[in-house]
DNA sequence: AAATAATTTTAGGTTGCCCTAAAAGCCTTA
DNA sequence: TAAGGCTTTTAGGGCAACCTAAAATTATTT
């Protein structure tokens, strides 16, 4: 039986070694758990005695196939929640995090297993990330970078990169959310921007920030 | 802001008092809480501090008026997902409570209030209490034990008390539920059982210990 | 290859919540 | 009303998760 403190060191490791190639380093660690390398170190020891990381003092450490098992458990918590608050309750997409930070920790499988029979057996959550089946199995989904695109491309937003909530409100505001077509026009060379064409006909300059941080199936 | 222990501990105040006249002593609440006096009392001293409670010395503790409007919120959000879990995934009342002690602490009042109007701003959980509303006020009901109702009265059933699981399959197996119909046939003297007839047709004896736990609503 | 800089670990301490054992206070009953 | 028996509090610790400061190790620069 782990801690909610340590399901959410696990969930920290996944998610850095997600975006990073090689092992976790503690200063990595710190910096997304908010807290200071010393408590790290002591954290670190306490899971590898669990068997949930591999460690090597000095070296950082990475998830064991328990380990990672764990962290894809308890993401799936995380996102099957927040597709329940902005599904079932109406909550918008940027408010749901918090909130699923801290369901994610309730401990039922049961639990888990009805909510996902009654939301549909989603496989995106509300922010187009997917949600990992029962068995740990996420679906994949072919995606770019808008930056990626070039000019005359097409496209449809599937996900935003990731939990920023006053990024997420921004996009809402300039009419971008999921399921939202567009079409590259122009790259401006002289500060990288895009300029697109939503389905709704307006047209955006993107900074190439924010332009990373969408994700874009290919409609043509 | 409070931890969940203490939120813990003002529920069993809460609970204790409801049941109980006078103040509420240490012993009582430690046995409720499941474990010792001594902790109950550092528990105690950390709820007068934050004026949670009135505390003398070796004369127990009452809510203050902010305890119990804290303690009020707490049951109504045990109650409020006790109801998402029955009428929305489907559990049965006896598989509930250990779920909505864990869900009860998450904090936000945004998240609550939008539960009650999914759920239909219910007046009842599914065991039959009464769920306070956002002001802390219960629906009141006129409701007897069925211990004390006499041959030839009717009623239906609209609450148990309270969180036995055992004691909710058994009311299950035999044919129990919320909105049950029954009537008295017979008290028998010799062991105060009471024979009743379900509105199926079904006639039981009810033995003194189960009829003081069952409450009904007079219907002649 | 040193020297210096950065990272990581260790040492020692704090806080919240729990414990056991002993002391203190309250209550009953002779 | 005084003793004995409960109940409650205090004293002194343990454990999880955090902290700061210092030491150890690794990495980078000269
Ligand atoms: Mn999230
Ligand atoms: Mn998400
Ligand atoms: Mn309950
Ligand atoms: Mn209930």
């Amino acid at each position: 039986m782990l801690s909610s403190t340590e399901e959410n060191y696990l969930k920290a490791i996944y998610n850095i070694s997600e975006r990073e190639s090689g092992s976790v380093t503690t200063n990595n660690i710190a910096q997304v758990m908010q807290t200071k390398a010393a408590s790290v170190t002591d954290m670190i020891k306490k899971l590898a005695d669990k068997e949930l990381v591999d460690y090597a003092k000095y070296r950082g450490v990475s998830l064991t196939e328990k380990g990672r098992g764990l962290a894809t458990q308890l993401i799936r918590k995380h996102r099957l929640w927040e597709t329940f608050l902005v599904d079932k309750l109406g909550f918008d997409w940027d408010e749901v995090h918090e909130l699923a930070e801290e369901l994610e920790h309730i401990r039922s499988d049961e639990l888990i297993n009805r909510l996902d029979q009654f939301l549909g057996q989603p496989k995106f959550d509300p922010h187009g990330d997917p949600i990992p089946n029962a068995s740990g199995r996420f679906t994949i989904r072919q995606q770019t970078q808008l930056s990626d695109l070039k000019p005359g491309e097409k496209g449809e937003v599937v996900a935003v990169h990731h939990h920023d909530d006053a990024l997420l409100r921004h996009l809402a505001e300039i009419g971008i959310e999921l399921k939202t077509n567009l079409e590259v026009l122009e790259l401006h060379a002289y500060d990288q921007s895009i300029q697109v064409r939503l389905g709704t006909g307006k047209v955006l300059q993107i900074n190439p920030g924010l332009a990373q941080k969408l994700f874009i199936r290919r409609s043509n």
